[in-house]
DNA sequence: ACCTGGGCATGACACCTGTCATGGCCCTGC
DNA sequence: GCAGGGCCATGACAGGTGTCATGCCCAGGT
């Protein structure tokens, strides 16, 4: 009997992973969550060995959530289950720590193999993803570039970004420069963009 | 027998919102898109009566799609049923002639009552957002500011979003500053989130 | 020891933005 | 008719933004 956590923000799509993993006769869902908050807690006291974890949450995303359960948890292993897959989320993902990354919208076969999979300590990747996220490539983006982009990304001024990264003004206008520049657009929000999708940040 | 269509870009949740709706006697989906600018003629051919409609949806947004359902078909219903309420949301929805508004992860009866009503010709919108909906009041921005904000909530800069709207730059900044005071906020992107969040635009 | 590359900072320049005042146009309601 | 309000435009000004050159510090690799 493989022990499941589920944590996804919409109780809706919780309960329909839930239901065909259920019937499974080797799989058992112990626990639901919908904050990435609570993950690693749950994780705990639930004594789930594999957790099914969505990247856009509350608290936590699941990305930060797969590399504190490495941290803490680290028998338990990190199935991504996501809605768009973003190129550049994989490796972000493998990154972090994360045993598989998957797509909803996939028959539940394919899900309640690839918990097995990951539970046996093999890796999971979608195939179409895995493809997608190697012909991105890495990204071009430095730490600190990427770090001021994503506090530029809700549009603050500069004065606030550099307020809340702790540097001067010059600087985070010189790192957005770069990121602009390597990203191939004009603007700090297209700049955003474009490494949103990839996956860059 | 009440025909159902059902849109949403998710088929997961596709999924999970058609099996206890197809589990009531009197109920049946017969058909189901994942994109907006398939639900009219899906809707024709499949003789729906009424349309559950998520907002975020490629092709057309649900709120389109329910302008476009009571110019095209006007003996359709639509219920809109989204993720999150946003509080200007359920005016827009009505004003666009939805017949009803619901947030997801709601019991399933919930969800079959309001087909009912709506098929008979009530309205139903869910009680929290009313109220919440009510207390936002009405949009204090003019038709060309919200028209304007939505071009700029791309992070473009002035002189792309003149052109698009046919416009001077200089109206166009004029636009956005009544915007940006009419909002509280202090930058486009912050005005641009507000007047989203509370579905002015 | 040397060189390279990233992070940090400063200063200067051209350009973009947000704000304000002013004026003309059109429609609606009194 | 006439005032009021939205829409469009122009011009001017302060401040924010993107770019570039320059310099310093500190790791890692040759």
């Amino acid at each position: 009997m493989i022990r499941i956590l589920l944590a996804d923000d919409q109780a809706l799509v919780r309960g329909a992973l839930a239901a065909p993993l259920d019937l499974e006769t080797d799989l058992e869902v112990v626990a639901q969550v919908g904050r990435g908050d609570e993950v690693v807690a749950t994780a705990r006291a639930s004594q789930a060995e594999v957790c099914l974890l969505d990247i856009e949450m509350p608290g936590l995303t699941g990305l930060e959530v797969a590399e504190r359960l490495r941290a803490e948890l680290p028998t338990v292993r990190s199935l991504i289950v996501t809605t768009f897959g973003r190129p550049g989320y994989v490796r972000r993902a493998l990154d972090a720590g994360a045993a598989g990354f998957l797509v909803k919208d996939r028959p539940a076969r394919e899900l309640a193999d690839a918990v097995r999979r990951v539970h046996a300590g093999l890796r999971v990747v979608d195939p179409d993803l895995a493809t997608e996220s190697l012909m991105a490539g890495p990204s071009p983006l430095t730490a600190r570039e990427a770090e001021i982009l994503l506090l530029a990304m809700d549009g603050s001024p500069v004065a606030v970004i550099a307020a809340r990264a702790h540097l001067s003004v010059g600087t985070v206008r010189n790192h957005l420069s770069a990121a602009i520049g390597k990203t191939g657009a004009s603007t700090r929000a297209e700049a955003a963009r474009v490494a949103q999708t990839n996956g860059w940040i």
